[in-house]
DNA sequence: GTCTATAAGGTGATAGAC
DNA sequence: GTCTATCACCTTATAGAC
């Protein structure tokens, strides 16, 4: 019941390839759609070890959630109030790009939470992630009071950018459907298309 | 095992009940999380019952997949190789954003089997859909070619297309979560920030 | 066509030996 | 700390009465 207090190295280590499996079959299955014993496995555990180690599927679930949220949010924290207004946005969409090509699991695993209501992360989102994406469409209000860029509502473009990054991650086999098999690195034209895109849409005229 | 083949008016009705219950809960649980207790109770049937309409859960998932892919493309059907090449995109920018207000559970069905590797529709992507995105490619390429629109790669416009208006269904928690209690009828602003948008990505300069 | 009852196997979690 | 064994429950699907 208790989870063990003073972290051995064995601790540790198991500790971390339980997230790190969790990461990978909760992310390909989501929560329901995924059994203990698949993590276990991945692991290298047994069951009950792995139960040791935290209380339950949920407790499992939740501090993967939880401790993802830094990375998540840390593309967004970087837009730079000082910077150029239409290269901060594109800097921004980049990032995230990048974000969706190398950590796709870490986006899924919020994508299928997000899509199926969202139960066990909906405080974050109403707290911390509100509170940032608030906090950054003033940033951008700002930036369109000033006449550095067209007059579009910041809420509905950080959705946009969300969208159209995280599709890559969360939407891979689809993309991939499509593509086959015509191209197998898509992820540099996708951001140069985003980049043109966002530029085009964004620059003052 | 075998299907009622000579459907009467209550066959109808009932099947037609199935698909209805089978459509809200895998929507909202996804296939692994949903039960076909959930479905039945749903469905006003008892669980065997729903089982002498279909064989197995899978087969309700199938047909209810199956049954939802014209519908899934009538939007990008309708692009008009004859019509004005940015109101055209526009339109199915709109006529996809409309469905994924009006029809949001047909979109988290798909978002749902997607996200986990579309392991049950891998084929239909594959297939007609990839058919008709090459198609509408070509089109879309010959308008760039005849300067009436700008130059970007039309398999990621699509896909932007797609991410941006199926965000707002597949998404909702999260838009809501971070809009509320400030609006509540997001999607006329949704439309606006969208049809301007890819207006002034696609115009020619 | 619809029901009750139940088989058959999976699943989260625990007990207790080592 | 880790294991084997197991419990209690859930879930899909079927059998057979009505």
């Amino acid at each position: 019941m208790t989870r063990p207090r003073p972290k051995t190295r064995i601790q540790i280590k198991n500790t971390r390839a339980i997230l790190e499996a969790a990461l990978e079959v909760f992310s390909q299955h989501g929560f329901r759609g995924s059994t203990v014993d698949q993590i276990a496995d991945a692991a290298g555990l047994s069951k009950p070890n792995l139960l040791y180690y935290f209380p339950s599927k949920e407790a499992i679930h939740l501090e993967l959630l939880a401790g993802l949220m830094d990375t998540w949010l840390a593309p967004l924290h970087q837009l730079n109030t000082d910077g150029d207004p239409v290269d901060e946005i594109v800097g921004y969409v980049l990032r995230k790009l990048a974000m969706a090509r190398e950590l796709p699991r870490e986006s899924r695993l919020f994508a299928n939470e997000i899509v199926q209501g969202a139960p066990r992360i909906i405080d974050q989102i109403e707290g911390d992630l509100r509170d940032l994406v608030d906090e950054k469409c003033k940033v951008i209000r700002d930036w369109i009071k000033q006449g550095k860029l067209a007059d579009v509502d910041p809420y509905h473009l950080i959705f946009s950018i969300w969208a159209t990054t995280q599709h890559y991650a969360d939407f891979d086999a689809q993309v991939r459907g499509i593509l086959h098999p015509k191209k197998d690195a898509h992820f540099a034209d996708a951001a140069e298309f985003l980049e043109n895109f966002y530029r085009r849409a964004l620059a003052v005229s």
